[in-house]
DNA sequence: GCCG
DNA sequence: CAGTACG
DNA sequence: CGGCCGCTACTG
């Protein structure tokens, strides 16, 4: 689900108000790589991390109309499965909404890197003719908001939303009572209204409290971080994303007590309401909907079990956004090294078919600052990290 | 779609 | 394995 | 031209 479009944060937001260990402002010695790494490499510059978020260039921005219409144009090419081109689309959109100027030409818009020559023809008919003659001539057919309202629900792309429009579906009531459906995508399907609500910050604190007040019970060193767009300061999201930690326990201990002690006593409790996908051996997540006592709709809430050495790459990829996660981590392979929730490795040596030939070595895990600058990339609070 |  | 999901 | 995030994690 789309959580993020029109990011309002919170002015002079709690951004650091939840426990997060490795999130403390160290003070170490990292001027000099700060200060050498800014402005050094120009093309480390491209990546979108090395970017702050200007929380004012959201409405005000003087490319709002553009990027709207883009927008509808990258919408468009998610319903045809052509990702590497949303992607472009999104990119463009990202730098765009970075302009503190109104991009009117065509060569204004050339100069913007993420902008070539097809997207910069667009940006001009948009800006002279309010419309985009392409966008007109491929949208807006019904099986086009057929299609959209298939994607809309958890656990449909977009294979099986064009399968179930070729044998003749065409509403989510078709898909509740005649299509077959995996578990996920009866409760998407059945809570669609429900998931698709935003949440106000506040009720996400809501939901963490108990998820905290429960995690407590079994363990008072266990610690709940809420991540996902509510770290970034946004002022509503589109569900809860937690993080369990807790020091001097490993992965195992915490999965262990959260899927036998803590889910299933929210479950009893009626908090939980479904579980949509949980971890069985070795993994570290669950996903599920929950509901606040009294309250009438069900979120979607993610939980993440780390352990305390990787809870700095994991608080980066619970942060995201998901644009900025993967620019970092493309900087990263660029720079010889993998980036993923679990830390920041030396490139692993691949053989053939890209066979592991080295584990690879761990830099760094726990401290999320430290993951930045080995990484050379300026310190972003999390409410900077919006791409 | 853009970029190297 | 493909599909879908998470940031 | 090929790469575009993750040796990501779950489901069926």
């Amino acid at each position: 689900m789309d959580s993020d479009k029109e990011e309002n944060t919170v002015e002079a937001s709690d951004s650091e108000t939840s426990d997060s260990p490795g999130s403390r402002p160290v003070k170490k010695k990292r001027k000099a790589v700060e200060k050498g790494d800014e402005g050094e490499n120009a093309w480390q510059q491209k990546f979108a991390c090395m970017h702050k978020h200007d929380s004012k260039s959201n409405s005000e921005n003087p490319n709002s109309r553009t990027i709207v219409v883009l927008q509808q144009m990258l919408d468009y090419y998610a319903r045809t499965d052509d990702h590497w081109r949303v992607l472009a689309y999104r990119k463009a959109i990202s730098a765009l909404r970075r302009q503190p100027k109104k991009i009117v030409t065509k060569s204004q818009a050339l100069a913007i890197p993420g902008v070539g020559e097809r997207l910069a023809d667009k940006i001009e008919e948009i800006v002279c003719t309010n419309r985009l003659r392409r966008l007109e001539n491929a949208s807006s057919t019904p099986e086009d908001h057929i299609i959209q309202e298939f994607l809309g629900v958890y656990g449909v792309g977009i294979t099986q939303a064009s399968k179930w429009l070729a044998q003749g579906y065409r509403s989510l009531e078709d898909l509740r009572t005649k299509a077959s459906l995996t578990q996920q995508q009866r409760i998407g399907v059945d809570h669609h209204y429900d998931f698709s609500q935003r949440i106000p910050r506040r009720e996400v604190e809501t939901h963490a409290e108990i998820v905290r007040k429960a995690v407590q019970r079994v363990d008072p060193k266990m610690q709940v971080i809420i991540g996902g767009s509510y770290r970034r300061g946004a002022a509503d999201c589109g569900d809860i994303d937690l993080i369990i930690t807790q020091p001097d326990a490993n992965l195992e201990q915490i999965r262990t007590r959260m899927l036998v002690l803590v889910a299933p006593r929210l479950l009893n409790q009626k908090f939980l309401q479904a579980s949509l996908a949980s971890t069985s051996r070795d993994g570290s997540k669950w996903h599920g909907a929950s509901m606040l006592p009294g309250g009438r709709l069900w979120r979607r809430i993610d939980l993440l079990f780390v352990p305390d050495s990787e809870i700095g790459a994991a608080l980066i990829y619970f942060t995201g956004n998901d644009i900025f996660n993967r620019s970092m981590r493309l900087l990263a392979s660029k720079k010889g090294m993998r980036l993923n929730q679990r830390g920041l490795y030396t490139d692993v040596l691949r053989g053939p078919q890209r066979a592991k030939l080295t584990q690879g070595r761990l830099l760094e895990g726990r401290d999320e600052r430290r993951i930045f600058a080995i990484l050379g990339v300026p310190w972003r609070p999390p409410e900077h990290r919006i791409c």
